[in-house]
RNA sequence: UGCCCGAUAGUAUAAUGGUAGUACAACUGAUUUUGGUUCAGUUUGUCUUGGUUCGAAUCCAGGUCGGGCAACCA
């Protein structure tokens, strides 16, 4: 074990620094987390930086993690979230003790609503949403308390059942906490508890016409679960002396509530309304298009949840806002694929190579490592014969001195084949290259060379004959801002006009015929990619994850 | 002009009163049958002003800057 490892080992975030001290003290002999989404869209990667803390923290300390659905408005939420939410934990690793909801606490959540209000800290409120927004002060002057504050402890009990019994239209009333209207933390003004919405409830059906905000449903779900570390992002830090309050006078088990800063990324938005916008305008596909930042678009692209879970350890967490670089989320997958990924070679945008001096009529089976950073990975053979493909970007008729690929009278080797010579560049009538004829070295076959021969570039080729067709759909960030959340337009203005790019007629070498949905292939010299949903019996379709890093593109940028 | 958070290289994070370190990014170079990988190296930092202290990124005070808070959303 090295020095920095063991240094590395010794840092740990707040958080588990308080869960170690409260350990350690006693103040828990155990602890359990929740994970508590809202099945009103599916999850981003934002929400696997709380699955990682979430379900990593109880990991790690022994504890126990629930999965728990805030499922308190019926007009959002769905089953088909709950569906995909779960999916998406599970794909990312990780396996929850008990899949809750908060509806399931909804007579428990009553029953602490009535306790309140027998305890003269709640009462029933006729006013408007506007009335009530008006009464509210603002953040530098006090609200006003109004006449239905004053009702008795009787007449709230009866109308708050009334309000149950489904006696009243939507906003017509609503049932809020008896707190401070001059508080200058605006959750103590008198906070809404429970509001009318007759809507059909995705599990509890028609049984409630009643729904208990956020605030007064959360702090309650986490004490009923004996949730020892309530942990949530930094926007609810308000909340929290909101939360402490109703547990007290409640009187119930006390969870604790820390909060940590969500995880933003450059050229994205980390929002579930506007990823739902997106969709919902088509500017994607769908939840999981492969430009998404959904862990379901994630995946389609080909990102590996331990690439996932890599950049969220990374990340790190704390209390200040961050905007994490994007580089560093394609460092992760890059670093996993480069060990797992199977090496295959696929033209792009093809250029015929004759090699003259091969009989023609003649082919043979080459050896071919498929990954050469895993030994195990085992091998395969490449077709060679007189008619290949190259990519057109690896020949230029006039080349600069630091262009290591294909010019007339240049030499390169063919990946795991042959050294070969430009000898001739064949133009139609308009003066385009149609096709090069090239001579190959005999001798220099991959790994019997004897020819002595030594070239700077190797490139990537396919065997014409045995080539088959197939779709790359070429990904590049989809918005075009860097911070988007410090651009005043509006988001959709700055989609990337080209963050997919279809190559409809690539060709591939023929092992990619059986290419299999789990794995991930390299496009060697291009990027890494796996094969889309939309494949088909005629058409293989292939996802590009990531790039390679380009060092000669940067060459180039030089000038 | 209220209240609450926060501020360490380009980005992110560590140092818990005692040598400002790590990763990503960038840049050099070596290796390479992927201009990939790998390896070696370089550049760049404690918001500010005071105070406490032998000693401050760390503690205290003022300021500056950034974020959040006035949904019958979560």
């Amino acid at each position: 074990m090295t020095e920095t490892l063991k240094e590395a080992e010794k840092s740990r975030n707040f958080l588990e620094e308080i869960v170690e001290e409260d350990l350690k003290s006693g103040k828990y002999q155990s602890i359990t987390t929740r994970f508590p989404p809202e099945p009103n869209g599916y999850l981003h990667i934002g929400h696997a930086k709380s699955i990682c803390l979430n379900f990593g923290l109880a990991l790690k300390y022994g504890g126990k993690t629930n999965l728990r659905f805030d499922d308190t408005n019926p007009v959002t939420e769905d089953t088909e979230y709950v569906d995909s939410i779960k999916s998406d934990v599970q794909w990312l690793g990780f396996q929850w003790a008990k899949e809750l909801y908060a509806s399931d606490y909804f007579d428990q959540l009553y029953a602490f609503a009535v306790d309140l209000i027998k305890k003269g800290f709640a009462y029933v409120d006729d006013s408007t949403p506007d009335e009530i927004a008006a009464q509210k002060g603002t953040p530098t002057e006090p609200g006003i308390r109004n006449k239905y504050s004053e009702r008795t402890v009787e007449e709230n009990l009866q109308l708050f059942e009334e309000m149950k019994a489904g006696k009243y239209k939507d906003g017509e009333k609503v049932l809020r906490a008896k707190i401070d209207m001059g508080s200058p933390n605006m959750h103590f003004r008198d906070p809404i508890m429970y509001r009318i919405k007759h809507a059909h409830h995705h599990r509890t059906g028609d049984k409630w016409c009643i729904y208990p905000m956020y605030d007064f449903a959360h702090g309650q779900s986490d004490s009923i679960e004996q949730i020892t570390h309530s942990i949530c992002t930094l926007e609810f830090i308000p909340h929290r002396p909101l939360y402490e309050w109703f547990i007290e006078k409640l009187d119930i088990f006390p969870s604790h509530q820390y909060e940590f800063a969500r995880l933003n990324l450059t050229y994205n938005v980390m929002s579930k309304r506007k990823l739902k916008l997106l969709v919902a305008d088509k500017h994607v596909t769908g939840w999981d298009d492969p430009r998404m930042i959904t862990i379901a678009g994630l995946r389609r692209r080909g990102y590996t949840p331990e690439s996932i879970r890599e950049l969220c350890d990374r990340v790190g967490v704390v209390k200040r806002d961050s905007l994490i670089e994007m580089s560093l989320l394609e460092f992760c997958i890059r670093e996993h694929l480069n060990k797992i990924a199977l090496r295959r070679m696929v033209v792009f945008d093809p250029l015929k190579v004759v090699i003259t001096n091969y009989p023609e009529g003649q082919s043979e089976m080459l050896h071919s490592e498929d990954n050469p950073e895993d030994p195990n990975a085992g091998n395969r053979e490449i077709p060679f014969s007189r008619e290949l493909f190259i990519e057109k970007e690896d020949f230029m008729e006039v080349a600069p001195k630091k262009f290591f690929r294909l010019a007339p009278g240049q030499m390169v080797r063919l990946k795991s084949a042959y050294i070969i010579k430009c000898d001739e560049v064949i133009k139609d009538a308009a003066g385009n290259i149609t096709e090069l004829h090239c001579s190959y070295i005999p001798e220099s076959k991959s790994g019997a060379d004897t020819s002595g021969i030594n070239v700077k570039g190797t490139l990537h080729w396919v065997s014409a004959p045995t080539a088959i067709s197939c779709e790359l759909r070429l990904y590049d960030r989809l918005f075009q801002v860097e911070d988007m959340l410090a651009d005043d337009k509006p988001f959709t203005e700055s989609i990337n006009p080209n963050s997919l790019v279809i190559v409809s007629n690539a060709y591939a070498e023929p092992a990619l015929k059986t290419a299999k949905f789990d794995d991930r292939y390299q496009f060697l010299r291009k990027g890494y990619f796996c094969l889309d949903k939309d494949t088909s019996e005629e058409k293989l379709v292939f996802n590009r994850t990531v790039t390679l890093k380009d060092g000669w593109a940067k060459e180039q940028k030089k000038g």
